[in-house]
DNA sequence: CTGAAAGCGCTTACAG
DNA sequence: CTGAAAGCGCTTACAG
């Protein structure tokens, strides 16, 4: 069992100084030809493999960088990692992944092991119990160590940090503004997220498209969940009590479950009553009727979250920058058409 | 902009030397109560973080593991993650995930980044052009590295290396055998893996079934979709040509593809035809009707190759282990209940 | 109880 | 063109 090879041994080998080695392997100019080659070759021979770590030591960078997200299993988040890794790895970085689980505890816990772990910046979305608390101090001790660091999606305004969002509030206000012009009279709010910026900011956009639309005076109807163990039943009786005809879901999750029981409790979709769901995951494509959604670009999120990261990386005292990318409508079929008198356009029908 | 505080720094900040630091902060019983609080004290005030790379250049270990997989956004793939994770962080690891995107070349590149990096040991799952082309030199040249790997769900059976998969033959086989009691006569297979070890094992357990059951003499249907571009008219001519009453699905999107398919073009579910699926994920629970299901125990999957993966870091020369789980059968409503005849019990509904 | 020295694997001025 | 030396942040025998 031999162990991992280093410059030390490809030296012995050779006859040569450590030194050379490693000029050789860095195919600095310094080095003949001829040396060069032979240190290649017996690398190669050895499987040299160079110690990342020892090379940072000096050079200060580790070419890592971390990412604190709630979890992996929601869609969204699969698809900003996959956003971040992607980029990241076209620019020779490694990502160290880790999960929050939505508590505050294990997301400094994570912090602190990043940082330790000497990555060169961080991506982070907070926590749910962090937004609820809205209680940042382990953040702010974090940030004293100077680490660039780039926040997306749960995000929180007031921390002077880089950040990607979308526009959650455009988003709502377009889902709004469609099911309006496209026939629905009294249109329903339904959120689980009630205390992160996410779910603020959507229903704020929702609110203020009905307040746009005057003309029928249409008044909110906000429909909050807590869990999803009497879901059922509560949301069946505001149906019930409240006849709306449209309904704007502010997750993938609560959509599919109106969906269905609006469909189990005797409700045509789209005829009866049209439904908009927020990301656009594996659940929304696969449902009967398929969902129409706003769509969060993930990767998209992803990706320019650590480009921002690699800006500050090159240029620390550049200006902070915020980022909003603009949400996507994809209409499906549990939406109705738009009425013919009206003169906006819409992208185009999605898969 | 202070920059991270060293050991150094601390002992220039108290006047001792920095292997005194070194020895308090690792509470050595060589140090004395009085010191150890100072150190720790002037610790805590600088913002004191260990360097976790410098350390493990001594020690030899990094208490990083890496994980080489397919992808993310694969549900499967995001809960075995996520049971890694949970059970590395339990453990005090980090780790480092890389995605091969079902690519050979990228998969080899992440393996040689992940030694780079030393981490104590790798996590991988097979890209789908390495199980094609069942090409395993990479994967070779890896191995004499002599880093712990643990292979799991997509494996090679001819690598002598631990392994975690389901026993995707039994999975298939008693989604099969159900089909079957519940009065099924026409069983079709669906596959869009039939080039991975996974994709194989499953359309064994389906044809063993069938043999099994002599007594009406089905013979096997499989039906290969090699891409989803002109999946809904193959999949239509197909079921008018054989008219099976039953669908095995090999993965959960052909599963939900079948399943609207199939209504789209008249066919009542489970009425008609009964349909199940492999992998418990999103889709399945939101599908209409939903979707019973093989679940694969992805995180179990997960925890269980982590904790394979340390039983090798604490005893390197053990005897490697092959570990099987049993896949679950979860009963939904794309399925008709038993024959009343039938003597076999079956897991309760699941949700 | 405390400190000086060597070393983990690597890089990089500096000498030769 | 090559090598000896110092140093990245840390740990750990070894002296005192």
């Amino acid at each position: 069992m031999h162990s991992i090879t280093t410059i030390k041994d490809l030296a012995s080998a050779l006859g040569v100084s450590p030194s050379t080695i490693s000029k050789a392997l860095g195919n600095s100019p310094e080095i003949s030809l001829k040396t060069k080659e032979r240190v290649r070759e017996t690398a190669k021979a050895l499987g040299y493999v160079p110690n990342h770590y020892a090379r940072s030591l000096k050079s200060k960078m580790t070419k890592t960088v971390g990412v604190v997200v709630p979890n992996v299993i929601d869609d969204f988040f699969a698809k900003v990692l996959h956003g971040i890794e992607k980029e990241a790895s076209e620019h020779g970085f490694t990502v160290q992944i880790t999960f929050s689980n939505d508590q505050k505890k294990s997301e400094y816990d994570n912090l602190l092991g990043l940082i330790n772990r000497s990555v060169d910046g961080i991506l982070i979305s907070f926590s749910k119990e962090t937004q609820k608390t809205s209680n940042y101090r382990e953040m702010r001790k974090i940030m004293t160590y100077n680490k660039p660091i780039v926040m997306f999606d749960r995000i929180n305004k007031e921390i002077p940090l880089d950040s990607v969002t979308i526009d959650d509030f455009a988003g709502a206000f377009k889902a709004t503004k469609y099911l309006s012009d496209s026939g629905c009279r009294r249109i329903a709010f339904l959120s689980p997220l009630s205390n992160t910026s996410v779910g603020r900011s959507r229903k704020e956009g929702y609110i203020s498209a009905l307040r746009h639309k005057k003309k029928n005076g249409m008044s909110p109807l906000c429909i909050e969940i807590g869990n999803y163990e009497n879901f059922r039943t509560l949301f069946a009786n505001s149906m019930r009590e409240h006849t709306p005809d449209g309904i704007l879901a502010a997750d993938e999750l609560s959509a599919i479950y109106a969906l269905n029981t609006l469909q189990q409790i005797g409700y045509k979709v789209p005829q009866d009553i049209s439904v908009i769901g927020f990301t656009n995951g594996p659940m929304a494509q696969s449902s009967n009727p398929s969902l129409s959604v706003i769509s969060q670009h993930a990767e998209q999120i992803g990706a320019k979250s650590f480009h921002l990261l690699r800006t500050r990386l090159v240029n620390p005292n550049g200006k902070i920058r915020n980022m909003v990318i603009d949400p996507g409508l994809i209409l499906r079929n549990s939406t109705k058409p738009l009425l013919l008198d009206d003169t906006k356009t819409y992208p185009p029908l999605g898969k």
